[in-house]
DNA sequence: AAATTATTGTATCATTGAGGTACAATGATA
DNA sequence: TATCATTGTACCTCAATGATACAATAATTT
């Protein structure tokens, strides 16, 4: 019997779990969860409250998690297989964890996850556990281990999501600092579409967007020829 | 009380709603049912039965509406504000098809509802009215009356993501039937884009992507060059 | 303080794809 | 047999992207 779950005031049969990708030493990262006392790693999620909209729900989660509010959220796919859970699995994990569950627990039940994506500004967020997890830490996304349940999966149909979307919407700036260079943005790019791009006409093609305020402060330090620094306006 | 709806074997909370396009006459157009002795109209929909994927319900409810089994089939998205539905338009619906329900009959529940899109062939369904519904009926999506519910908002997102995957996932195919000459192409891309495309650039770009092929059967009938016909191939 | 180095900002040329026009080909009709 | 309406294709133009060249410059080295 878990006294720390409880089905009160949540939706039955339905959660939320978050893709949070970060961007850090030109690695795309996202964060993972542990269940405690098992080396068994999921993606952040949790319940939709009674009186929530979806979104609303997600962005609690995702505050939670990472301490930040107002974060770029996007639903990408729906998970809802009748075999997605592997029952023991979430058994022993709780057990582990110091939670009896009976097998007619509502965790046991079937459950259907809303999977959303979130890009965050990694210099900003502070990881933090959820009760039932020792650790919440980033993982490169070119070394995420085995994942829970269909959490890899998850994964990688929000990571297609992101690219896909990444020049439709132009949602790349929300992983990276307000104030940034080219060569910063073009990295970015470049890591998450996994493929080099030619330097001369990146920059030909951001600066024709119309979206980026050439700051008059430039970026110096380095030996060499000073870049501008941008921010994202948008418009 | 209802004598027609059961929560039993059927997943809480959730129901699947699909908005079913079809072409027709130069006319993109979907189906939508009544219920009985009411002017509210909506999307069909349906729940998800506990032996079920979310696939295999979405495909299940479409057959019972349109009599016809592999369908084109896409998740688009999930709607799940708190307040989506107006519980005084369910009662009076169901009581004016004889159903009496009790203010805490599952019907009356918060529900989130996955949305699809689907494809299909007009001239192979023939659309069928559920137990609650006096008529399923085609309708021009120029012409849509108010529907019940989010799901006007529903229509515009699935017509939304139909727009933006036209291109991108060739999908288009599936509103026609096996054979067809490149001007009823042309008028499914012209009627679903609402814009009118050039008729030689358009050619050129289909012949062009290799997913055609040409028959050598032609069109003939018309006082004027007969043209070809194709099928779709998809390589 | 002058030369060197590494990188940045921009110009330019080449190639590709899409927008647009012209015209010969042809199935049915007059 | 001539006419008509539409189709299939060639071609011109222009815009976007791929690729190369080179001058500008902040820090370092000499």
């Amino acid at each position: 019997m878990s006294n720390l779950i409880s089905a009160v005031d949540y939706l039955p049969g339905i959660s939320i779990d978050c893709v949070i990708f970060g961007f850090h030493d030109n690695q795309l990262k996202i964060l993972l969860l542990n269940f405690k006392s098992t080396d068994w790693l999921a993606v952040p999620g949790g319940f939709i409250k009674e009186s929530e909209n979806l979104e609303e729900a997600a962005q609690r989660i995702l505050e939670e998690r990472t301490g930040l509010t107002n974060i770029y959220l996007e639903q990408f796919h729906v998970f809802g297989d009748r075999n997605r859970r592997d029952d023991e699995v979430m058994k022993s994990a709780m057990a582990a964890g110091g939670n009896i569950i009976e097998p007619d627990h509502f965790l046991m039940r079937r459950f259907i996850s809303i999977g959303y994506y979130a890009l965050i500004d990694f210099t900003k967020a502070t990881p933090t556990p959820d009760v039932h997890s020792d650790t919440c830490e980033w993982y490169d996304i070119e070394e995420i281990p085995t994942l829970i349940y269909d959490h890899s999966l998850m994964v990688s149909k929000a990571l297609e999501t992101l690219r896909f979307f990444l020049d439709e919407k132009l949602i790349g700036f929300n992983l990276l600092p307000e104030v940034f260079t080219m060569n910063d943005l073009q990295n970015l790019y470049e890591t998450i579409l996994d493929k080099k791009l030619l330097r001369t006409n990146f920059q030909r093609k951001m600066l024709s967007l119309g979206i980026l305020e050439r700051l008059d402060k430039k970026m110096t330090g380095a030996a060499n020829k000073a870049p501008y620094l941008y921010r994202f306006t948008g418009k």
